[in-house]
DNA sequence: ACCCAGACTTGAACATGTTCAATCCGAGGC
DNA sequence: GCCTCGGATTGAACATGTTCAAGTCTGGGT
């Protein structure tokens, strides 16, 4: 995971990795200011922003090398060689262990797919390069990615992107694929009104493409990448045939459903 | 709830679902055999059926006084007047339960949906009252249904009727929305193959309206039924246009989609 | 130098899901 | 009537997430 965001700093947008940025932080101007949820209090002092670093970082370690379950909050104190409740003190739960990682990860996925994007205007190749970074970055957490999925999946905990409005991870994922848009060629052509609701659509097809892949079993999660390969233009195209006249009305139909039903559900306003 | 179960066994369709499938079970043909899945053994005696049951109705009773968290084996067991160990002998971990929940409110649905659906035969409509019915039936148990869904999104767990393949519960939804399509007009209207596709596509179309549901929090769930009721007129109008020339080649492209890679990962064949 | 407030840290105690060796019990064989 | 076998049942022991009252440390005020 390192490497990723080794090779990062140079956009403007990202600039992170993640791990100490915070109040008077030294570096990383544009931080996640999320990092800091899940803990019992803001942290006032240098020392403070590294152990819960320190904390996090050795859980995570451990989920990989053991899983999600098999990691006990007593290991992960152990291993980081602090107490129980000290851990407890950083991060509220288990589960916002998985915030904490999960958080990271996706300012990883915003530089890598940055990167990559550079230089290409096609929007479908443009999609797909977006939606593969994300696998590729995702990859080495595939093994417990599951509690990922069950914790985006409970409404009651303010973990979950679909309800938590303020989700930081969803603001920035869904920041990077307006890029993905404004930076194809595709963008002038559309409709006003519908490269609005975009982004947040191409989030939830992003969504969909996570569902995929934690259920996908195969080596190297090949089969969510060719699922990807195949249905990446697919949705290019029903964008682009989107402008045509004859399917006018049922674009304007589903514009109505989504701006009424489906984006007020994750936090934007209704309003037209 | 009984009340709905009673109702049922009538269709000539149905008595497949592949739980049990072994052993010459006793009686109840047409009734849900999978209420046997995650204990330790096969039941044996009538008493165990007996216990099982009680277990399951009590922990039922509870969840829906306490929700699911609040609710804890040892009041569970206590209620039932059996020993914790006995409720683990009959189900093999607390999420079990919810599984047997879960198989229970299908066949309810099923059997509800099926004695609305008698008289109607417009597509749009019918879709409409299964998936209304639905929601209905889970009414009583929207508090803890984010445990469900949960469940539902974990991929490790055999509960998940995404990944299990026998998810008995799923077939049982799917034919019914196999018959919500051949009990209407538009049934021999479509194209043989789509129409082969379609009830899958149905059940996951309700999925998705239950995510819909299990993040609702107004009052009777009136959003997810407004959701419903705009959105299944849709649905029915995409799939009805699917049959116009115009639509044919992005159709062909979704059904190929759809049958090599959607399909075979619930457990479909994706021979053609 | 002293003290104080408040951030930080500790580890034992608690709550609850889960396991398991031991026991109970009823039906069938003798 | 007694024995035996295996399903059914028990409850104490265990594992692990979580809490909390108490202790430690640090910087700033006097």
């Amino acid at each position: 995971m390192d490497d990723l965001a080794a090779t990062n700093g140079t956009n403007g947008t990202s600039g992170t990795d993640g791990t100490t940025g915070a109040a008077g932080a030294p570096e990383a101007p544009a931080a996640p200011p999320a990092e800091v949820r899940g803990s019992r209090a803001q942290p006032k002092t240098d020392k403070s922003e590294q152990t819960r670093a320190l904390i996090l970082e050795t859980a995570m370690r451990l989920f990989q090398e053991r899983g999600y379950e098999k990691t006990t909050m007593r290991a992960i104190a152990a291993e980081a060689g602090v107490s129980v409740g000290n851990a407890y003190y950083y991060f509220s739960s288990k589960e916002f262990l998985i915030q904490g990682f999960y958080d990271r990860m996706t300012y990883e996925h915003a530089a890598d797919a940055r990167r990559r994007l550079a230089g290409t205007r096609d929007f479908a190749e443009r999609l797909e390069i977006a939606v593969t970074s994300w696998i590729d970055c995702a990859e080495p957490y595939h093994e417990f990615a599951a509690q990922f999925f069950r914790t985006a999946a409970d409404p009651a905990s303010s973990l979950s992107p679909f309800s938590n409005e303020s989700h930081p991870a969803r603001a920035t994922a869904v920041e990077l694929f307006r890029e993905v848009l404004t930076g194809s060629e595709l963008a002038p052509k559309l409709d006003a009104e519908l490269a609005e609701l975009l982004p947040d659509l191409l989030w939830l097809n992003l969504m969909i493409v996570v569902l995929y892949w934690v259920f996908d079993r195969t080596p190297d999660t090949e089969r969510t990448r060719e699922y990807v390969r195949r249905s990446t233009p697919m949705v290019a195209r029903i964008i682009n045939l989107s402008r045509y006249r004859v399917f006018r009305p049922i674009v304007r139909d589903a514009k109505g459903l989504i701006q009424d039903f489906i984006l007020p559900t994750i936090g934007k306003s209704a309003a037209k």
